[in-house]
DNA sequence: CTGAAAGCGCTTACAG
DNA sequence: CTGAAAGCGCTTACAG
């Protein structure tokens, strides 16, 4: 591969018999030069392969242009590679460049936040990870608004935008009692994320108001395990007649449970509902009922929100709850049909 | 949010009563400073919250330490999150921070190169988007090596790492053969992608040199467009009894369809593999056989090339091949059962 | 509208 | 081992 031999400005500068300020005003839509210099120097910067060094540009203006993305599950849950999907179109269209972070479990986000303030990013959105508050508080001494997507940190003074979660898990809960199932279950995902923390108090509100016992397994978020914990809930003395399922991909191992590993029916012997309705749960395979989270206006609120705290850092976080809509599919008794029989 | 207020070595330096270069060389592993000097001032920097600007750094330096990596699909094939998590994860093991790109359908990499290369991006990861060798020219010209994963340009001097497809193709072929399906089909990715025409053209072989007549259908690489196309080639007077499919995705699309939509079994009327051997392929559900991509060679073969051509600029490109591998699972007829019978 | 000059926050020869 | 100084490639008052 050829030596790399930078073009600056000079050059450009050199070649249009301009100075190097007018080149740097050229490219720059605000600043004032004659239409017929401008064009000039395009045609020879296009010529010769110029273009404006971003990191000296960022270094004199004290703005990056750039945001950090962390994420996790990325791999584990179809539901975070679209909300990763749509949140850098958004952010392109905003004209920020994304750096992405994929946290995996043996990594801690305090190892990961400083790396995108040396950056310099504009600001930081964080997706399906914990903010610890001494994290939130570094990124506030530097003056870097932070927004959380399906998360929150109570006592911070970082933006966030949550589905309504312990609205959905009462949805679950009343549909299940409307539908006369008298056995439900939980399984939860991840034990210490406020997503499975606040759909189970939506859900045992609900249950507990009704005076309905209820059965409670972990499934991790992933399929494999709440397959296990739908066999423990289904081969027992008394087994469960409905399972709320934190997600769909965990909806989606229960259901295989029951029927694959357990031969029993779905919806008949066991109802079966998951939480974000990802592509996956209309296919026929699984026609499962779910909670649909409202992606597209849960990453509208956040981009908006982080793209107008970068603009303006005095103005105060947002923390919103969005509602979710509950999507009746063919996984779950439905209470007309409790009527009719 | 408070004011932002920037820490610079200068403030650091007083603060230690050393001079700004020391500073500086504290920061950098491998200056000369004499031990007490260099804790005194990471001590001091931590307490006041410095850290150096990476901008300025890059700047002197020439070097970003970030690479751009630019992806598609990533919500439509859950082969491509995985991917990008390998990728990313492995790219941070190499100290390398990564500016993210998210290809729409309506978006070009025309676009797109050129932000990377404002941004003074060590290298280029692109995966499922095909690179033009215009744009592969104008990243030879600004020295920036371009790395491809699943894509090949002919011609230019860009890496290249690929599943070996032709070979992928082949296996599944001759397994169909080995199995006695004597009508099969291809169900075709998305037409103008390499992935989907190597594929293709390793099973037409086989078919070919065994005197077999094939048919064919268009399955964009998604679901729902499999799914209509199974139909096709079951509901019709000489119906296919056997379907390979581009990808895994599409393979789940052709099963509920051939289960769901038509009443047919799998196996036994109707046989189907898939490519990729994505996690959900050995779900109950599905229990797919499927061509594995040895992705994780992929990707460290990636990974490795792009940062040593990053090291060391002057080397080769590289371009490879690596095998696939068969995995038999359920939705596919197999030898022995056609011995047995 | 345009140019000369200062300065963004670093790294790194150069000299001591 | 340490400091003074140049310079990375830009933007943007300031003056004309």
């Amino acid at each position: 591969m050829k030596k790399k031999v930078k073009i600056t400005s000079i050059e450009v500068a050199n070649l249009a018999g301009v100075s190097q300020s007018t080149v740097s005003r050229a490219f720059t839509t605000e600043s004032p030069v004659a239409k017929k210099t401008r064009e000039k120097v395009i045609s020879i910067a296009k010529r010769i392969g110029y273009q404006p060094n971003a990191m000296a540009r960022s270094l004199i203006t004290r703005k990056s242009n750039m945001v950090g993305i962390v994420i996790s599950n990325v791999t584990s849950n179809p539901f975070y590679p679209e909300v990763l999907d749509l949140l850098s179109r958004k952010f392109q269209e905003n004209g920020q460049k994304v750096m992405l972070f994929v946290v995996h479990r043996d990594q801690s986000l305090d190892d990961i936040l400083p790396q995108l303030l040396e950056y310099q990013v504009d600001g930081i959105l964080i997706t399906a990870v914990t903010l610890s508050s001494a994290m939130a508080f570094e990124c506030e001494r530097w003056g870097t608004p932070v927004t959380l997507f399906n998360r929150y940190v109570p006592g911070s003074n970082a933006s966030w935008f949550c589905c309504d979660n312990i609205a959905g898990g009462r949805t679950v809960g009343q549909l299940f009692i409307d539908s006369e199932l008298k056995r439900p279950a939980y399984i939860a995902g991840s034990e210490n994320t406020s997503t499975s923390i606040d759909r189970e108090k939506g859900f045992m509100e609900i249950m507990n108001e009704n005076g309905i016992k209820t059965l409670r397994e972990v499934g991790n978020y992933n399929y494999n395990d709440a397959y296990a914990a739908a066999i423990q809930l289904v081969d027992r003395p008394n087994p469960v007649d409905s399972i709320f399922c934190s997600n769909d991909i965990m909806a989606f191992g229960a259901l295989d449970a029951i029927r694959s590993g357990m031969d029993l029916k779905v919806p008949e012997d066991v109802s079966i509902i998951g939480f974000d309705d990802i592509p996956m749960a209309s296919w026929p395979s699984f026609n499962l009922t779910t909670v649909r989270q409202p992606v597209r206006r849960m990453v509208d609120a956040s981009v908006e929100d982080l793209i107008s705290r970068i603009k303006t850092p005095e103005k105060p976080p947002n923390q919103k709850v969005i509602m979710g809509e509950m999507i009746v599919r063919g996984s779950s008794r439905i209470p007309s049909e409790v009527s009719m029989s």
